[in-house]
DNA sequence: ATCTATTTGTACGTATGTATT
DNA sequence: AAATACATACGTACAAATAGA
């Protein structure tokens, strides 16, 4: 039998982490909002009685979690910092590139919230925000040319769903449907559009998409819900279709 | 006019950052399995051409991330490590720290997934999958005597729902939904069940989660979805008529 | 049970870079 | 242009942990 311990789990954990927890707990503690400014580096080494090193090594694992930034610079310092959503979808996608992430997966997903949050934005936009999707629309009016064209549009077509996503009111809602757009846009596709079958699904696509926006100007959640609903089978038509792939690579990080 | 600046953004940016991006970059080219081990601190100072504390900060931005952990001593290093699932919702819940994460936002996304994840789940689960959620259930059989009861059955009951997320077999559904019973187990509850109509409620959730096992065990899974869409009409407006608040604080760490 | 080797963990002093005044 | 206030990076020395002899 081991001899016992007197440290306690809290006290074996490294000198960084532990500054790190502490600083979250402030953070809580006192409600502080984003943009306050944290002690110094020279503070701080006082206040923990620890080296430099150790302190920017908990300043690091803060910033890594996007709560916080630093600059240098007089006036400059660490500040607390609310994550940006590119920050926590990136973290995100860490642990899903790790899972073995279908997109029938993605899909089953997204299956169930875009009607969702279709039928919530129904007659709630603005005439600047229909017009940014239907500008969106009209990148991919025509069909595609060659592979990169078709990349693309792939690209700007799950772009009118992040627009869907930034207008609602639910912020989980419309970050989840924000994260899947982002990992579907990290696609391998192997095989082409140019069959008749798969170009008819394109064009359906692209038709929904017209459709719900008409829906959404009038104010009719029930129909937005129902295009939606055909729009996201379509589009797993599609995608099944030209057997695409999750590609194998960490979000960016920007 | 500022003069021009030959370094790109990439030189711009901090040096630890430089070598974690690396590092990522390396785990995904070379399809590094978790479990394998980095280059040793001396190595990689080598290799960077850095200094000791700039490579331990990229550890750190690493580390933080989920992707990497370090132990000391003979056979120790770093490895590379698939983030967890608690790390994962850890770092989400930053994210949703600051945004103003209602519980009615919560229980809109819950509405639309956990059917779903209901229906997947009828007829595919084990004898012992079964048994452990009428366990489960068993421990809010009769109702609280006090509030220190309550919670603890709130949480035991959440934990239903988690366990069903880790029955299914999308990755990212069963993410979604632990997520949010995890987001929903951080609740202060300002008014107490006490009232005949809350009451009412609490026992009809404490039905539907016996209903919706006799459907999963005999494979029903239009009941199944039924049952849990109804379930989480009940689920919130007992929340609502608790005056449920989304407690501030970060999610475990652990 | 003790020592030894290996590897991370922590400390500290100094120098450099960066942005404000 | 210069002084100032801050983070950033370096280099070295030493402490702690742990596998293996």
């Amino acid at each position: 039998m081991p001899p016992v311990t007197t440290r306690s789990d809290a006290e074996r954990r490294r000198r960084p982490a532990q500054v790190a927890e502490e600083i979250k707990r402030w953070i809580v503690a006192e409600n502080i909002a984003p943009g306050t400014r944290l002690p110094r580096e020279a503070e701080l080494m006082d206040r923990f009685g620890m080296a430099k090193g150790t302190i920017r090594e908990a300043m690091r694992l803060l910033e890594a979690e996007g709560l916080l930034t630093s600059r240098p610079g007089p006036g400059g310092g660490s500040f607390v910092h609310a994550p940006s959503g590119e920050r926590a979808a990136a973290l995100l996608g860490n642990y899903f590139y790790f899972q073995r992430l279908t997109v029938a997966d993605i899909y089953q997903v997204r299956q169930a919230l875009e009607p969702e949050l279709a039928a919530t934005l129904a007659g709630r936009l603005s005439p600047a925000q229909i017009a940014a999707l239907e500008a969106n629309i009209a990148d991919y009016d025509s069909p595609p040319r060659d592979a990169e064209e078709e990349r693309d549009q792939h690209v700007a077509s799950l772009r009118f769903h992040r627009l869907l996503a930034g207008y609602g009111e639910n912020p989980l809602l419309g970050f989840l449907i924000d994260f899947m757009a982002s990992m579907l846009a990290n696609l391998t596709v192997t095989r082409r559009l140019y069959e008749p079958r798969n170009f008819d699904l394109w064009r359906s696509g692209r038709d929904y998409q017209r459709d719900l926006v008409a829906a959404l100007r009038r104010g009719d959640g029930a129909a937005a819900r129902r295009i939606m609903t055909a729009h996201m089978a379509t589009a797993q038509a599609l995608m099944q279709a030209q057997e695409a792939e999750m590609a194998r690579r960490f979000l960016g990080t920007a």
